[in-house]
DNA sequence: ACTAATGGTTCAATAGTTGAAACAAAAACT
DNA sequence: AGTTTTTGTTTCAACTATTGAACCATTAGT
């Protein structure tokens, strides 16, 4: 791993944080020597991605962040077109909502919308979701070209759970089953007693660029749900897409 | 300069391009070899701050800012808070507004609204401003303790214009003016032809945390439109303040 | 089919990075 | 107030990632 990427983990260290981090609690969390991390944070901090208070000398997410945030916002419309959708679903089914968009072979979790209940799958933007171990993942996969697919499943494939599937040919067959139902689900494949459905969501050249999902304590899944909440974020999922391809929705 | 900030470099050059940028483009743009610019694109892409389109090559901005950029809104609520005010401002004036952010020794302009005349002054969000040379930076310090102010001059005063001031005394006595009158002015410090006003933004604590500025043509400014945009810059910069604190303004 | 331009790869020389150690400055004790 | 502990900062020799010229592969243009 090279010295950019090192950086940028400290990036990702304060966004998981809840408030400031002081330069010790940085490196420890990082892994890093002191010395390394404030090297890193002062370049970071040069740069605007962070920004050291003068008092406590902690550190925090810089103001650069919001400024290319909303550059890529203008320019690539996927969080903003997503946000309402996630939303209203969330309302609708009272669970656990997320939008993720594909990037360097992950899924990356950039909207998500909280169930109220007492017993609720929590998860945050930022959280990367493997391919192969999660029902976002499957559905992307279901969307994708068999060239992808296959150069996908060539790739390593860890075990998170005992339920994960590590077999390419298992992959393969959630995949096609994802396609004929238009909807992908997942049991306990990335964490112990979470279960999703997943919808895929696409450019306007039919490619898969994100996920929709629904994420439920395995405990509330039953069969009836699965397909319940399976056809609400495949048609949600497709108004999405429609969407971003200016095609005219139902909805606005 | 150390790698972390050549990369984070590659980043601005695709913010300030209009669109995708192929790998020669953006090595020529930073100034790197193919090889350099290529290896910080893979690792900022590994890591969701830039994406590489699978068919033309070319490389964008990736969700990953959007993701942090949304976290650091949450915490931090000034982009949020001043967008509203800098869209009124510029509607009242009809003049070019922005409000700016200060970040590691620097102004970072963080919200933009141009004016809709023919002739107009035009700068984008991620625009870097010196203390030195422009209003906002003159209102800035205007609102710093001593100890900053002398801190800050004492570094190199880099001259931009045949107006720049490069001299501590003169920036002094502007910052004097600026703190006697509430709102600091420029003309031409910074770029040709260009004539602002800006007034402080401030915490809870007093402490300024960034300016809210007009930015006129200087064909358009006389004494008259100076005092009278001063006022407001300098009105409305208070209510930004006052709206941040949590107090009570005449606006909501 | 040829040329030009762009993206991608390699590798030895180089320059930036690393982390232990020592130091300074705050906090958190007694 | 004095002592200990913690946290931030600086330094520097050993080391390792970075650099860029040269080369290859691929695509776009004529």
């Amino acid at each position: 791993m090279g010295t950019v990427s090192k950086a940028l983990g400290l990036i990702d260290i304060l966004a998981r944080a809840n408030g400031p981090k002081g330069l010790t609690g940085i490196a420890k969390a990082a892994g890093f020597d002191k010395a390394t991390a404030r090297r890193m944070l002062l370049e970071l901090a040069a740069n605007g991605y962070v920004v050291q208070n003068s008092d406590s000398r902690d550190y925090e997410l810089g103001p650069a962040l919001q400024v290319y945030g909303k550059i890529r916002e203008e320019r690539f419309s996927l969080l903003k077109t997503v946000t309402p959708f996630v939303r209203a679903l969330c309302e609708q089914t009272g669970e656990t909502v997320h939008a993720s968009e594909y990037s360097a072979g992950m899924l990356l979790s950039i909207c998500t919308e909280h169930s109220t209940k007492p017993i609720r799958v929590n998860l945050e933007p930022g959280q990367k979701l493997p391919l192969h171990a999660t029902a976002s993942g499957i559905a992307f996969l279901s969307a994708s070209s068999p060239a992808f697919i296959d150069a996908t499943l060539r790739k390593p494939l860890p075990q998170f759970t005992s339920a994960t599937l590590t077999n390419a040919e298992d992959i393969s067959k959630a995949v096609r089953e994802a396609r004929v139902l238009g909807f992908a689900t997942s049991n306990q494949t990335l964490q112990d007693d979470v279960s999703s459905v997943a919808g895929a969501i696409r450019n306007q050249f039919d490619k898969p660029i994100g996920t929709l999902a629904i994420a439920v304590p395995t405990l509330r899944m039953t069969p009836n749900s699965i397909s319940e909440l399976g056809a609400l974020v495949q048609k949600t999922a497709t108004e999405i897409s429609n969407k971003l391809s200016g095609r005219r929705t139902g909805l606005s």
